[in-house]
RNA sequence: CGGGGUGUGGCGAAGUUUGGUAUCGCGCUUGGUUCGGGACCAAGAGGCCUCGGGUUCAAAUCCCGACACUCCGACCA
C-alpha cells in the first residue's frame, strides 16, 4: 500500500535537481529563510560544517605563515572608488549606508563586497619597509553583494567566507603565493571535502575585477553542472598604486608592493550538498561532519541497551571521534532515515543479539554497506570505516568528473556533447572573447577555465578557425 | 532586471471557478502499548488564510497594489 508522502522526504533529484537541492538545505537544517530577501540564516547544523570547514582551512594558512585580522564592514565611498575596474565590477551590487541614526551621512558607506579597498587603505598606513614584506593576511567574516537571484549557499545577499590578502616585494613573489593559495584551495577540496578539482585560469571575460589574473578551481555537481569552488588573483601592483602602498627597497627606492588575494566561500557547503548528496538526502565527508558517528540503540527499552550504546559512544567519543547518541522515543527506522539525510557518514547500532554476541553493527552513508565488528575492535573499526567513507567518496566523485570531459571540435558538437552530458567540454581557443561570446550564445556554455594541465587538441580554434592559443573548459555555471 | 509558478497552524496540501467565517495528513503535547528500516491507540494544543487597500450585509474566495519564495534567462562567489 502506498504511504503518505513522508514530511521529510526529499525528492529526487533525477526528478528535479533545483528542488532536491533546496529540500535538503532545508530538511536537513542547515539554513532557514531570514525576513530581509536573500538573506539566510545559517542554522546550528549547518554553522557546525562552516565551523569544521573554517578549523581545518584556517590550520593550513597558518603552516604557510598567514594571519588573521578583521576590518571594518564599512567602506567610504572615496575610498570604494580609487581603483576603477574593482568599482566598475562590483557597483551593481554594492549595498549603501546613507544614514547614521536620524543624520544624513556626509558620504555614503559601502557594505563591503569584498575588502581589497581595505587592505590597500591600510598598508598604506603601516607599511614603510621591505622588512615589514610580505604581509600575509586573512580574514573570515561576510560580505554583501545585492545579488538579483538567490538560492541557499550557492547565491546569497550575505555570504561567509575566508578572504585572504598579501603584499610582497617581488612580483615572482607574489605569482608564487597565488600559485600556492590555489594549490591549498585544490587540496583542501579533494582530501577535506572529497571533491576533485580542475585547476586552471580564468579568461579576461571571466577574471575578478581588477586583477591581473585570476585562477579557480573547478568542481562539477551530480547534474553536471560546473561550479567554481574557489579563486586566487594575482593583482600585480596595480592596487598599490591606486592606494599608493609603498615602501623603501632594499636599494633605498619607494617601491609598490605585489598584491594577492584569494577567496573561498560558504558556497563550499552547496558543493559539498551536489556532488555527494543522493535521494536519501545529505552525505557529508567526514573531515567536515559535525556528526561523524551516530549510536542508534535497538530495542533500547530492553534491560542493558542503552548502556551498552552509551559505553559505545563513549569509546568513540574518547578516540576523538565526533559521535552522538540518539536515545529518543523515536523508531529505528525514524532514526535510520532521520540521519542518512543530515548525511552522517557512520551509523553503529547495537542491540540485544549484538550485545549477547559481543558486536555492534556498522553501517557507512555513502554505499550503505555493513560492516559487523566485534565490540574490542570498535575504536580501530570505526576509524577504518570513516576512511572508507572519506576515499569512496572522493572516488565516486572522481569517476563523476573524469567521465564527463568531452573534447569538441567545432561549437555544434560542444553544444551537442553539452546537451547529452553535461559536463566540461574542452576546446582549443583563439583568445578573443568574440569567440566566447560566440559559445555563449550558440551553444549556452561559458568559459570555465584553461585548465593548468594544458593539452594540445588541435591547431586551430574551432569557433573562428583561427590559430589557437590555449585549451579551453567549457560548461554550464552556477 | 525580464518571463512563468506559488503564498492557507511547524511542514505538506484541500477549499478560491459558483463569497456565508477554515478542513485533512504529518509533526507537536499528555498517557499507554511498541521498538533489528520512516510504529499504533486515545485525548489535546495550535490558524492576523503573506501584507495593505477596495467591493459587499458578509472575503481565504472577487478587484487593485505590495512583498516573499521558486523555476527559466541575463548578472554574479
Amino acid at each position: 500500500m502506498a504511504k503518505e508522502k513522508k514530511v521529510e522526504q526529499i525528492t529526487d533529484m533525477e526528478v528535479d535537481f533545483a528542488q532536491w537541492y533546496t529540500d535538503i538545505c532545508r530538511k536537513a537544517e542547515l539554513v532557514e529563510y531570514a525576513s530581509v530577501k536573500g538573506f539566510t540564516i545559517l542554522r546550528p547544523y549547518g554553522y557546525a560544517i562552516w565551523e569544521n570547514i573554517q578549523r581545518i582551512m584556517d590550520a593550513e594558512f597558518k603552516k604557510t605563515g598567514h594571519e588573521n585580522v578583521a576590518m571594518p564592514v564599512l567602506i567610504p565611498e572615496s575610498l570604494l572608488k580609487k581603483e576603477g575596474e574593482l568599482v566598475n565590477g562590483f557597483a551593481p551590487e554594492v549595498a549603501w549606508v546613507t544614514m547614521g541614526g536620524s543624520e544624513k551621512l556626509e558620504e555614503r558607506l559601502a557594505f563591503r563586497p569584498t575588502s581589497e579597498t581595505m587592505f590597500c587603505d591600510h598598508w598604506s598606513n603601516v607599511l614603510h619597509s621591505y622588512r615589514e614584506l610580505p604581509m600575509l593576511y586573512n580574514q573570515w567574516c561576510s560580505v554583501i553583494r545585492w545579488e538579483k537571484t538567490t538560492r541557499p549557499f550557492l547565491r546569497s545577499r550575505e555570504f561567509w567566507w575566508q578572504e585572504g590578502h598579501t603584499i610582497h616585494e617581488t612580483a615572482e613573489e607574489a605569482k608564487a603565493e597565488t600559485e600556492q593559495q590555489l594549490n591549498c584551495y585544490a587540496d583542501f577540496f579533494e582530501q577535506v571535502l572529497a571533491i576533485p578539482v580542475v585547476r586552471g585560469r580564468k579568461t579576461d571575460k571571466e577574471k575578478f575585477a581588477g586583477a591581473e589574473a585570476t585562477y579557480t578551481v573547478e568542481c562539477l555537481m551530480k547534474d553536471h553542472k560546473a561550479l567554481q569552488g574557489a579563486t586566487s588573483h594575482y593583482f600585480g601592483d596595480k592596487f598599490s598604486r591606486a592606494y599608493n602602498v609603498t615602501f623603501t627597497g632594499r636599494d633605498n627606492t619607494l617601491q609598490y608592493p605585489f598584491q594577492t588575494s584569494w577567496g573561498s566561500t560558504t558556497r563550499m557547503i552547496g558543493a559539498v550538498i551536489m556532488a555527494h548528496g543522493d535521494n536519501n538526502g545529505l552525505v557529508l565527508p567526514p573531515a567536515i561532519a559535525p556528526i561523524q558517528v551516530i549510536v542508534l540503540p535497538v530495542a533500547q527499552h530492553k534491560p542493558g541497551v542503552l548502556e551498552a550504546a552509551n559505553a559505545l559512544r563513549e569509546r568513540l567519543s574518547a578516540a576523538g571521534l565526533r559521535v552522538k547518541l540518539d536515545d529518543s522515543d523515536n523508531s529505528m527506522g525514524w532514526k535510520c532515515a532521520q540521519y542518512e539525510m543530515k548525511g552522517v557518514p557512520l551509523r553503529v547500532e547495537i542491540g540485544p543479539r549484538d550485545i549477547e554476541a559481543g558486536q555492534c553493527v556498522l553501517v557507512r552513508r555513502n554505499d550503505g554497506e555493513k560492516t559487523v565488528v566485534r565490540l574490542d575492535q570498535l575504536e580501530a573499526a570505526a576509524a577504518e570505516q570513516l576512511a572508507l567513507v572519506q576515499k569512496g567518496m572522493l572516488e565516486k566523485a572522481k569517476e563523476n568528473l573524469s567521465s564527463h570531459i568531452f573534447e569538441a571540435h567545432s561549437v555544434e558538437e560542444a553544444k551537442q556533447l553539452q546537451q547529452t552530458h553535461g559536463g566540461f567540454i574542452k576546446t582549443m581557443w583563439c583568445g578573443d572573447a568574440a569567440c566566447e561570446q560566440k559559445m555563449k550564445e550558440e551553444a549556452g556554455m561559458s568559459s570555465r577555465c584553461m585548465p593548468l594541465a594544458q593539452e594540445h587538441l588541435g591547431d586551430v580554434c574551432p569557433i573562428c578557425g583561427r590559430p589557437a592559443q590555449k585549451m579551453v573548459y567549457w560548461g554550464v555555471a552556477y
